[in-house]
RNA sequence: GUGGGUGUAGCUCAGUUGGUUAGAGCACCAGAUUGUGGCUCUGGGGGUCGUGGGUUCAAUUCCCAUCACUCACCCCA
């Protein structure tokens, strides 16, 4: 029989590994905390239709790493791909508005895309985010980086670069648009399939193609920064100044784009030198336009997504440790039947009085035994055994020191406490 | 979807220019120590050599296909 594996790209988080991803959500919920962002959890899944008209049909989230299914009423579902048209959705539906005229949300959540996996890229990954929904002022832009700066900061991870853009807003996108598009008509003679795509719908998204036959040409195309209205300027520059009274050094990356459709003004990702190809550990941004496509209503939002795994990773090679490995307070060793049922009993009693405690459940030796106890790395060996038990004592053994003593049964737990 | 790399013990990997019973280290179990772990020594269990086919007297080794894993491309966290 073949055994059953799991899905190709997604992971089994071992004991050996996830004290790492605890360690990790509790900072990020301490930040959150400290910024005033409050948790928000949505559903796994979600109407096809919001990631279709939220983030774009066109890109390549949507139009190729959904995984999209029909559930029993011929509704087409898909599993989030990304939180941001949720957290969005979630918002209007409850109408959070109303509560308050700014919501700051925060999320940890694992998010799914059929890709090809590779370092860094997984089917099922998780990040946290932040969304920062109700404001559109430049000022809630540079909160959000400071923010995601400040949980990479709190976990000590290191070798990061802040590269920022702006895309600009509706009104000086528009007519930039048409410019790109001529440019991009005019100097890509053999254009493929995929950019001719692009260059027709969503010109901006060249500016980002890695391809090498066209990076001379976007070298040389018309900067978005040029053609910024008074208002989309004025947006950036502030942001810039906020993050250089703060200290944040910053790269300018005009070719800085990212994928999704609903971004404006303030785009930005961070890098670490720790990756492989996929270094990407953060991208956020301005979305003022995705109120719009999901309710209607125009509603000014920024905020941040970050890859869970890869700060993991990122940590991992730069040997960062978050920690601890655990280990066990007290390991009962019983030796004989009624040693074995007394032991269950003061199991009991040792969890009670807080010990993390085990014992053998396979009434094996008392070499095997000690070698389990061993294994989990026992502070204190309570040995247990016919002699003992007929003397009302537990032989407690220090594994550290290798001192053991007779500690009667009702001085057991007391002498614990005085040497834990 | 495309390209490269790798599949041999639980893990990390050697190896056979095609030839008898396929190896090491670590891990595991047992003994040395009849009720005492870690260190040491001795012994032991454990393998469809990814799968299917081809060439051959003979294939784990060569060839083809296939699957899995992995890295990379596009793009993204």
């Amino acid at each position: 029989m073949n055994p059953i594996k799991r899905i190709k790209g997604t992971q089994d988080i071992l004991p050996e590994d996830s004290p790492k991803w605890t360690a990790l959500e509790e900072t990020i919920r301490k930040t959150m905390a400290l910024f005033n962002y409050k948790e928000i959890r949505t559903p796994v899944f979600e109407l096809t239709d919001l990631f279709a008209r939220g983030i774009g049909e066109l890109t390549d989230i949507v139009s190729k790493e959904m995984y999209t299914f029909q559930d029993r009423s011929k509704k087409s579902i898909t599993l989030k791909p990304e939180m941001t048209a949720p957290v969005m959705r979630a918002y209007i539906e409850n109408n959070l508005q109303a509560k308050s005229q700014i919501t700051k949300l925060f999320y940890i959540s694992p998010l799914f895309r059929q890709e090809n996996p590779q370092a860094g890229r997984l089917r099922q990954f998780h990040q946290f985010g932040a969304e920062f929904i109700g404001a559109g002022s430049p000022e809630a832009d540079a909160e959000t980086i400071s923010l995601a700066l400040a949980i990479f900061k709190s976990i000590g991870l290191k070798g990061l670069e802040l590269n920022i853009n702006t895309v600009g807003d509706a009104e000086s996108r528009v007519p930039y648009k048409k410019i790109l598009q001529d440019f991009f008509n005019d100097e890509i003679k053999t254009p493929s399939d995929e950019v001719k795509r692009r260059i027709e719908n969503n010109p901006l998204r060249v500016l980002d193609s890695k391809d090498p036959q066209l990076e001379e040409i976007i070298e040389r195309a018309p900067k978005l920064i040029d053609h910024l209205n008074e208002t989309s300027a004025q947006h950036y520059q502030t942001v810039k100044n906020i993050l250089k009274a703060q200290d944040i050094s910053f790269i300018e990356d005009t070719t800085l784009v990212r994928g999704l459709d609903y971004y404006t003004h303030t785009v930005y990702e961070i890098t670490s030198s720790w990756l492989g190809a996929q270094n990407a550990i953060c991208g956020g941004g301005r979305y003022d336009l995705l109120g719009q496509e999901i309710s209607g209503k125009p509603i000014p939002a920024v905020g941040f997504a970050a890859g869970i795994e890869r700060v993991l990773m990122a940590l991992a090679s730069q040997d960062g440790q978050i920690a601890e490995p655990r280990q066990l307070d007290a390991f009962i060793i019983a030796l004989g039947d009624d040693a074995v049922n007394a032991a269950q009993s003061w199991l009991m009693k040792l969890r009670n009085a807080g010990f993390t405690s085990d014992t053998d459940f396979l009434k094996r030796s008392m070499k095997a035994q000690f070698r389990e106890a061993n294994r989990q790395q026992a502070k204190f060996v309570l040995i247990l055994g016919e002699n003992e038990l007929a003397q009302n004592l537990f032989a407690i053994k220090n594994m550290e020191s290798g001192e053991q003593q007779d500690v009667s049964f009702d001085q057991a737990i007391e002498f614990l406490k005085t040497l834990n």
